[in-house]
DNA sequence: TATGAATGAGTGTTCATTCAT
DNA sequence: AATGAATGAACACTCATTCAT
C-alpha cells in the first residue's frame, strides 16, 4: 500500500485518462490500464487499493489541474476588483481547455460512471468555501447576476468545454469563434453589467 | 423486428431509464433491466435486437417526447415574429423540463456514454433541419447571438437540466429561482436584444 | 406431427444443406434456418421434431440422392460382370460428385457433428447390405483387392471429395485432372486388375 | 501469451482432445474443457487468449507429433532414393497412427470444423514445402503417379485413419490386415512403379 | 398449419480482485 | 515492489424447445 514510485503512479493515471479519451471512462478496466502502462494487473493494486481509487485519483487530478491555474487563484484574490476577477477568471479556464483539451472531458467521464463524484469544483476549492464567497460578494457588489451560482458555472462550463470540443472536431477554426465573443456570451449570462472591452488587452 | 406486445416494450425501456436515474447510464445491463422488469434476460431480445438498440430506444423515446411538445413546434413555426418563437420555446423547454425531469439527464447520460448518437435535438427536427434555420434566421434577424449555434444550444439545455436537478434535490425550491430569472439568464446569452417583459403573461 | 406441406419441408432442409455450405454444419441453428426459409422458429417443430431430426432429414435425403443414381443400381446388378460394375460405380459416384459438389461434403460435415450417424453408405443400401455382397462377390471373382472393403470404400470416397473440392476451389480445372486419371488411381487402389481402357468409350 | 505452468497448458489441450475423440470436435467448449481439467473457466484465457487458439494448440500438436516422427523426416531427407523415402514415410505414418489412435482423427475433426486452417501437413513441414518438392522429385523420378499431390495425400490419410479406427473399434485385428495389405493398397494408388516387397525387412 | 412470446441453459469472453511467491 | 496464477461473477448474446392462440 506504501505508493513508492511516484513516476509509476503517474504513468497508471496517464494510461487510465488515455483509454477515457480514446474510448470513454466506460470502457477502463485495469487489464487495458496495466497493458498500457506495460506493467500487470495486478501492480496497479499496489498504488491504487481499487478501481474506484483509481478514478478517484484521475478526477483529483483533473480537477487540480484547474485549481492551480493563476486564473482560478486571480478569481479569489479579494484584493482585486470584481470585475477584473471574474474576467481573468474566464480568461484562465479558456485558455487552460484550450490548453488541456481533454480536461474537462475527463471530468465529466468520470461523474458519468459514479454519481457520487463531488459535483464539478464549485464546492471544492479550499476551505471556507471561497467560490462560494466569491460568488456571494459578487452579487452583493452588483456584478454577478443575483442567481444561484450553480447555474452561472454550468454556463460557464458547459460553454467552454463545447468550445473547446468545437475546435478539437474541427467544427470551427480558433479564428472563427474568438475568446471576446465567447467570453462576452457567458458574461452576459452570468453578470449584469457590460461587457469589459477594455480589459481584452 | 417488433412484437406485439407493446406493454413490454414500454416497460423494458421504462427499467432502463429508472436504471439510468439511479445508477448511471454506464451501469445498464441487460440482466439488470431484466431483472427490473421481471422477466427473462434473454426475452429483451425478442424486443431489442442489441444492447446498443435499447439504447437507442431510450434516446429516442426521449427525444421524442421533446419533440412533441408545443413549445418545440411552436419555435418553429415561420409565420411567427423571431422573439416570440425563441421566448416560447425556452419555455415549452423549461415546462418540460419540470414535467420531465428525468428527461434532459437521460438523454445527457447516454450521449455521453457511446458518443456516437447524434447530438442532442439539435440536428434531429425533422427534415431540413429546421433548428438550424431557425438559428440561421435568428441572427440575421439580428435577435439571436451571431455565434455557433451549439454554444446557444449547449446553454439552453445544461441551465434548465440544472436548474431542474437543483429543485429535484432541494437546493432550492421553485419559488427561489422563478422561470423568469432563469429564462432570463439565458436570454441574455443567446440572444442580443432585451427581454422581452411582456410575453411572462 | 403430421406433415402436409412437403414444399415447406423441403425448403427447410434446402436451407439447412445451404447453411452448412457457407459457415459449415456446427453453425446449424432452427434461428437461421427458419429466418433463411421466412418462417417462424418454431414452425420448423412442425415438420422436424428435434434438430437432430432436421439433420437426421438433411443426412439421409443426400444419401438417398447417391443411391438413387443409376451407376449405384448398375454397380448392384448380378446380371452385370464385375469389372463393369465396378466402372460404371466409379463413373457413376464421380458424375453424381460433379454435379452435386456440395454432397458428400454435407454427409461429412454432419457426421462431424454426432458420430451416431450410419457410416457413409457403406451399410445402407436396401436389404441384406447388397454393397458387403459385392465386395465379398468381387474379391472372390479375383478382380477387388482382397482387404476389408471400409478401406477401399474410403478411397473412393475421399478421392473423388477431395477432387471434387479441387476443382470447385479452383486448385485445377477439370481439364488438367481427368476422369481417366481420376478413376485408373482409384482402381489400382481398390482392385487387383487392369484398369479397362476399352471402357472409356 | 504462454505462462510459466506447462503442465496446466498441457492439461487443457489433453482434456480438448479427450473430448473431440468423445464427442466430436463441434462439442467442445471453454466449460466442458475447464470442467474436465478441474479449473475455473476463466483460466483457460490465461493460457489461450481465444477458443480459437486453444483449437490451434490442439491441431498444431498433432501436427507436430507428426511432423517429428523419424519417417516424417526420413522421406525428406534428399540423399535417399526416392522408393525407400515413400515406403518409409508410409511405414512411419503407419506406425504413428497406431501408436496414436486418435491423432489423424483429431487432426481431420478440426480441419472439419473450421475450413481455415491449414490443409493436413501437405504445406506445412518447414521452409521451402519440401512435401511439394518430394512429390515433384517422384513424379519427374516416374516413382509417383503423375496427379495433384493433395489426391495421394488424400489417400494416405484416409486409408490409415481408416485403418486405424477399424483396429481401434475392433472390426478387425491386426493380424488380419497387415502392414504389407494396407501399405501395398496405398502404394498402388500413389506410384507407378511395383510394390517393394524387399523393403518389408 | 402457423406464429409470437417466452424461457432456462448455454455460449465465449472480460472483469475486479486476491494471493503466494 | 512486482508478478503470474487463479477465480467467481458478470457480461452480451444465441440456442433449442415449449406453449397458448
Amino acid at each position: 500500500m506504501k505508493k513508492k514510485d511516484l513516476t509509476k503512479e503517474k504513468k497508471i493515471l496517464d494510461a487510465t485518462v488515455q483509454i477515457i479519451i480514446d474510448e470513454g471512462a466506460a470502457a477502463i478496466s485495469t487489464t487495458k490500464v496495466a497493458k498500457k502502462v506495460g506493467i500487470s494487473q495486478s501492480n496497479i493494486y499496489l498504488y491504487f487499493k481499487d478501481k474506484r481509487a483509481l478514478l478517484d485519483g484521475v478526477y483529483l487530478r483533473e480537477i487540480g489541474r484547474l485549481e492551480e491555474t493563476t486564473g482560478m487563484k486571480q478569481m479569489l484574490d479579494p484584493n482585486e476588483a470584481m470585475i477584473p476577477r471574474v474576467f481573468s477568471y474566464l480568461k484562465a479556464l479558456y485558455d487552460f481547455s484550450l490548453a488541456n483539451p481533454h480536461s474537462l472531458f475527463v471530468i465529466e467521464q468520470i461523474k458519468l460512471l459514479s454519481r457520487d463524484f463531488p459535483d464539478y469544483i464549485e464546492n471544492l476549492v479550499g476551505p471556507n468555501n471561497p467560490v462560494a464567497q466569491l460568488f456571494e460578494t459578487g452579487i452583493k457588489a452588483k456584478v454577478l447576476r443575483p442567481i444561484d451560482r450553480s447555474l452561472s458555472m454550468t454556463i460557464i462550463f458547459s460553454v467552454i468545454r463545447r468550445h473547446t470540443e468545437n475546435i478539437q472536431t474541427g467544427v470551427y477554426s480558433e479564428n472563427d469563434a474568438s475568446f471576446a465573443a465567447v467570453s462576452r456570451m457567458i458574461w452576459d449570462a452570468i453578470t449584469i453589467v457590460p461587457y469589459p472591452d477594455e480589459l481584452l488587452k
